[in-house]
DNA sequence: CGGCGCATATTTGTCTGACTATATCAATCG
DNA sequence: CGATTGATATAGTCAGACAAATATGCGCCG
């Protein structure tokens, strides 16, 4: 019985192979368009360009996917309640693998974007349960130019924790975190934030910072909030080049931080991060 | 060589096919102990008994072996960098399959727990890499007893955000939300939190609270804040009974949102968190 | 003798097809 | 009219083969 049928698939797919191995490295991306783009998930693998430091599984089928599909459940094209189709009719039309899809959909379950069930279907679950602070999530997030309700609700969260994690890392800091930060302050100073070393910089700067308060928790948003700045900054340098100069900023925060003193970190840590939101609120369209 | 062994398998899978049917419904516990217990790893799924209210996919098999490593990875089973039995290897002597152990990979690794790469083998990425603010990974925290640093770190956070976040809801909140923090409010009141219906109250009180800063950011991390409070508080309840009503401070938390008044909010919510802390630091033992 | 490139082995990644479990919905029976 | 049961559709699990990637070691060349 069921031998017998595996030999026959075993045959059909030396054949499919051949089709197969032509196209694998444009990443079947033509054979997309040849017949059956009447279906609603669109896929066009390795889509962004910049990888940011910690993106992950990219290069693998499964990954590539994940990430299209989560752009596009955080772009809105599938809303909250949706129903996607079922794995065999979505894994055929993408011209992938069941197992493949299914991969894809268990990370984006993970992070609460989906939900499963048998004869049910893969639901798009309620935004409000979606794990936005999930680092690959946020990254999705501004694939698609986010709302400016989202980014100003970020940088609250910024102006919230920040200036207190400042204020612990003041005290608690080690020798070396002061090290750390000095030398990517320095950086910061050389490279300025228009370069990618530049960015990378502030990025350690802020992540020394926050793992300096010697709180899990604390350095695991950072984590989270890090790769948010950079989103913001990289977008600030796309609209317009930065009107001020925050690097004497950063310089206030961490001679607080290296002398031991908790409020006045907390201070300038806040006027900085006040300072960044209003950059980037200059350099977002006037939509509202 | 392999294709050999491979085959072997096969011809030894027709028979264990039967003992499996036999057997599904005890979740092939029995099979763990018969021959191959000397496998790093083990597997005991459903192992909970409360599934908390978001406990997602756990009578699956994929979300059970998912739990269960990623408990054992944060119980220091596996240590960071060490490299797991490859996927053939992990499956068979979880009698498993290897798709559903790749899927319960693909589940550790979207959370930044391990790294997978072909050659390689699959590996446990640094402790600072993880994702702990996962409402799951912070479940999975709490079913191993956590380190007292990690339980105040958690507070530390609590301390930091839920204050800015009362005084943001005094700003904010609509008159529904009120409606809604008055109701679960008044359940606890009447359950008081040695009771499952007033945990969930009090888990209701506050998500509502960080709903009301219309803050998606905020929102998202009450989510997870929200599961800590409530491991905390069962983990108090374990240990000793409540040591103060803290009904009374919520109530002051919302007498001061529902007036709009910000810095009220704010200091009450602070004063309630302290308190919380100190009931939890009293019912830990005196390790340090 | 050292560095570089290539073969190779090992491991994850992908594909395929079959079967199982589960949950909804409808029809049927008390 | 309600509960029970069966049909059905869908995710979940399984098994085996093959593809891709990459660290390692070997051999070759400078």
């Amino acid at each position: 019985m069921r031998r017998k049928a595996q030999i026959m698939g075993l045959i059909k797919n030396n054949f499919v192979k051949y089709q197969r191995k032509c196209h694998s490295l444009i990443m079947r991306k033509p054979t997309l368009t040849d017949n059956k783009t009447q279906h609603p998930l669109t896929f066009t693998p390795a889509t962004g360009g910049h990888d940011m430091f910690r993106a992950a599984f990219q290069g693998r089928l499964h990954g590539a996917l994940a990430h299209n599909l989560g752009v596009q459940i955080l772009g809105g094209v599938y809303k909250s309640g949706d129903i996607l189709p079922n794995e065999i009719d979505s894994s055929e039309s993408l011209d992938i693998s069941r197992s493949a899809y299914r991969e894809a959909i268990r990370i984006l379950a993970s992070k609460g974007m989906v939900e499963s069930r048998p004869k049910i279907g893969t639901r798009v679950t309620e935004r409000d349960r979606w794990n936005i602070l999930d680092p690959e999530v946020l990254g999705w997030m501004f694939e698609t130019e986010p709302s400016e309700d989202f980014i100003k609700g970020l940088f609250e969260l910024r102006l919230i924790t920040e200036p207190a994690a400042a204020a612990l890392a003041a005290e608690r800091r080690t020798p070396e975190q002061i090290e750390r930060m000095r030398k990517a302050l320095k950086v910061m100073e050389v490279e300025t934030l228009a370069s990618e070393a530049g960015r990378m910089a502030d990025l350690e700067f802020h992540h020394t910072l926050m793992f300096a308060t010697h709180n899990e928790a604390l350095a695991s948003l950072s984590t989270t909030i890090g790769a948010a700045v950079s989103w913001t900054t990289r977008y600030k340098q796309r609209h317009q080049s930065l009107s001020r100069d925050p690097i004497p900023d950063h310089a206030r925060v961490f001679e607080a931080i290296e002398r031991g003193d908790a409020s006045a970190a907390r201070w300038c840590m806040e006027s900085l991060v006040r300072m960044a939101l209003e950059d980037t609120q200059k350099s977002m369209p006037p939509q509202a």
